[in-house]
DNA sequence: TTGACAGTATATCGAAACGATATATATCAA
DNA sequence: TTGATATATATCGTTTCGATATACTGTCAA
């Protein structure tokens, strides 16, 4: 599960450009889950072309330069099966937002708050994009997408709202390693 | 926020080793967060002691190799507020889990439903790690973490729980792209 | 009417991170 | 005694990230 079979996936879903692929995971129910750059959707494109696995036609267009229109052969689509067949990798993430929230006590309170702030409104947007999308007549495998995406938003959204003072209150228990820091320091 | 200010903030809690920095993400509430691998950690910490913001002994031991023990400077911790100071990026995620539910339509549903269980089984093990960690004594910010963790986790299992048969059952309204396909192949 | 801005579309580059692997030793259980 | 697990450092090739360049279109306001 690289972004070679991702491409491979979308062009399963209909013919499209480099442009519109990143387009498809970009907007919707999906982006939460799997994200890629035009660094790597371009050259996976490439690959996929040099192993017949996907065809591409250009389309002359009047004045733009011509766009280059990418569809799955029986062979990538093979090749996205046998992919699909595989044990999928455990999640990854990476929240610099909790990052900074776990190494709290070194920052001040103001932009504590700040940071807190706009990591909700981060997932309550994420909630009202996700709700945005209309899951009827979808197949059942986006609908899924869509309810686990906003149940988990609205989970940490709902858990950052409620648990905010624990983070903008002084820390009273514990730490035990850096009292002397935390009551010497006022930078 | 990268894997150099990941060891700064690592060692704001004391002086490790590369090898205990990996287990400080790698264990406890946080490791669903952030996490970096030696490839990423070793690098980081030669980076971070050409530029003094890091110091480093070598501990000889008894039959095993020498460990390097390091150190926060005054100058890393500047640096380290400073990079904390910064607005965090957007969370990033991936999972191979849902985008394969995503495409599945091209999956037979033995496979559909092995991947499900096993994700379950993911998050409510991610659950179980997580209560297993004592709050009480730990700063706020690893608390708050801890709390996050547990209500997303507890969130994304109870979904998945609740909604598995969205998956497992066969498509019946929409995917008017693949209907052809559908209906065609049993391979 | 022009100029700024957003959108469509392809492409590349250096830096960073990932995943696997190698090395070496100790300990503990089957 | 074989195998597994833990401690500990390190590297290597591949992949991905993020920023940027190019170039044309449409639009909306000053």
């Amino acid at each position: 599960m690289d972004t070679k079979s991702l491409c491979l996936g979308a062009l399963s879903l209909g013919d499209a450009t480099g442009y519109e692929i990143k387009k498809i995971f970009e907007e919707g129910s999906f982006s939460h889950f799997y994200d890629a750059g035009y660094g790597s959707i371009y050259p996976a494109l490439n690959k996929l072309l040099a192993d017949n696995l996907v065809t591409c036609i250009e389309i002359e267009q009047e004045g733009r330069p011509a766009k280059k229109v990418y569809s799955l052969t029986d062979a990538g689509l093979a090749a996205l099966k046998a992919d699909l067949s595989k044990k999928p990798m455990r999640d990854k993430m990476r929240s610099e937002s909790i990052t900074m929230m776990f190494f709290g006590h070194l920052l001040e309170k103001p932009h504590r708050e700040e940071i807190l702030q706009s990591y909700i409104e981060y997932f309550r947007d994420g909630c009202d994009c996700i709700e945005n999308i209309d899951p009827t007549g979808q197949p059942n495998g986006r609908r899924f997408a869509r309810g686990l995406g906003l149940a988990v938003y609205e989970a940490a959204a709902t858990y950052l709202e409620e648990n905010k003072d624990l983070l903008l209150s002084d820390d009273k228990a514990g730490a035990e390693t850096n009292v002397a820091e935390v009551t010497g320091d006022a930078a």
